[in-house]
DNA sequence: GTCTATAGGGGGATAGAC
DNA sequence: GTCTATCCCCCTATAGAC
């Protein structure tokens, strides 16, 4: 009812179903029985639909990331294309890559569950995470890498890598961690102000990306 | 017989198979059942000792996050004396916090397994992980934002709020995510290197905190 | 394509002996 | 304090009817 206005097919209800649910509770605490009972569906179509719980898990993911990173990197194509081989500015490659994923988990339609989700992906272990992260996320990564070396060409390469993985904690932070932040912050943090978390993310990720190297680890061969 | 040479307390050696279990697998997929016969004791003694898996969750985290937030705290202490009532340089109060989860990340005994259900504990659902937010990770965290208030004091309350979130992104980032971070970086990432990360996190989430605030946030009404 | 029914395997928790 | 035995719950996955 709060759904699709259209009636979905047995499929997507499941899909829809069990996003919500295993953001709610997690996926352990989560059956495949209270999915298709909030789907109302029966509980044999989830194995016919999908194969196993660990395969609707993986749809489940694949649904929602699969947009997410085909518009981070249309918006990478499209940047490029417009600096015409100049280099792009740290900050709106750092933009093309994080508002997409903030922009949705601040949506109703399933995005703030959604969100929940992917925080979790990076944490969980099994091997249906692994292989979301080798065949989702790794290679945005490799394509945000090289981007931000022609950003940031005095950076040596690991530690530019330091600092994509800093940049990507912070990320996954906001998006996970809301109900967190909120009660930290006294509720004065507003996660619902996407644009506000989103400037004041790329303002602290940049300082951070620009930083002088630490002296410390300057000397290091690479 | 890796573990400690002295023969423990039952007790104990629950605590120890709990952890590393966990850790491997997660909470949902390791049961009683595998802890108590990895421990070499009785499945009940489990229910004896702690009453429940949830109360048992709970008890690991207590015996190595404890720890982590008196040294924490202490830290601050010494810091703080140091200073004679001027604030702290950013860094050290950084360091303060950052230190000592990162260098138990990266001991042998039970510390890298433990780091990985410190990620986790962020992400994940339930009553337990809510209980070890509020009595662990709070407390500490109001304490800093206090040392950071005066240490950055042109930085306006909620800016530094959200600076002290993506700064504990990063940091659980860095602490869950080492066997990711060793992929994507094709090994260029010396996750054994504690003191380099510690250095190169303290140089980012510094840089990032002392950011001049993002023009389009910096109007709004506190 | 979708359902009913059930197989078959854990799981957490507990009572009561030692 | 520790163990044995067991209760009773819920789960995933499948076989076969509609």
């Amino acid at each position: 009812m709060t759904e699709t206005a259209k009636a979905s097919s047995t499929k997507d209800r499941i899909l829809d179903a069990a996003e919500q649910l295993f953001a709610e509770r997690g996926f352990a605490q989560t059956s495949l029985r209270d999915i298709t009972a909030e789907a109302g569906v029966n509980l044999a179509a989830v194995n016919y639909h999908f194969q196993s719980k660990d395969h609707l898990i993986a749809a489940v993911f694949d649904r929602r990331i699969g947009p997410l990173n085909e518009q981070r990197l249309a918006t990478l194509d499209r940047l490029e294309k417009e600096a015409a081989g100049r280099p792009l500015v740290v900050e709106d490659l750092l933009r093309a890559v994080l508002e997409p994923v903030l922009r949705m988990a601040s949506t109703p339609e399933g995005g703030a569950f959604a969100a929940n989700l992917i925080g979790r992906a990076h944490t969980e272990p099994g091997d249906v995470f692994e292989h979301l992260f080798t065949g989702q996320f790794a290679p945005v990564i490799t394509r945000v890498l090289a981007a931000a070396r022609r950003s940031l060409p005095d950076l040596p390469d690991v530690e530019l890598m330091w600092r994509l993985q800093f940049a990507i904690g912070a990320m996954s932070h906001i998006v996970a961690g809301q109900r967190h932040i909120k009660v930290v912050s006294g509720g004065r943090c507003d996660t619902s102000d996407v644009d506000g978390m989103l400037d004041r993310l790329i303002t602290f990720v940049a300082a951070g990306c620009r930083a002088p190297v630490h002296s410390r680890t300057k000397g290091e061969p690479a």
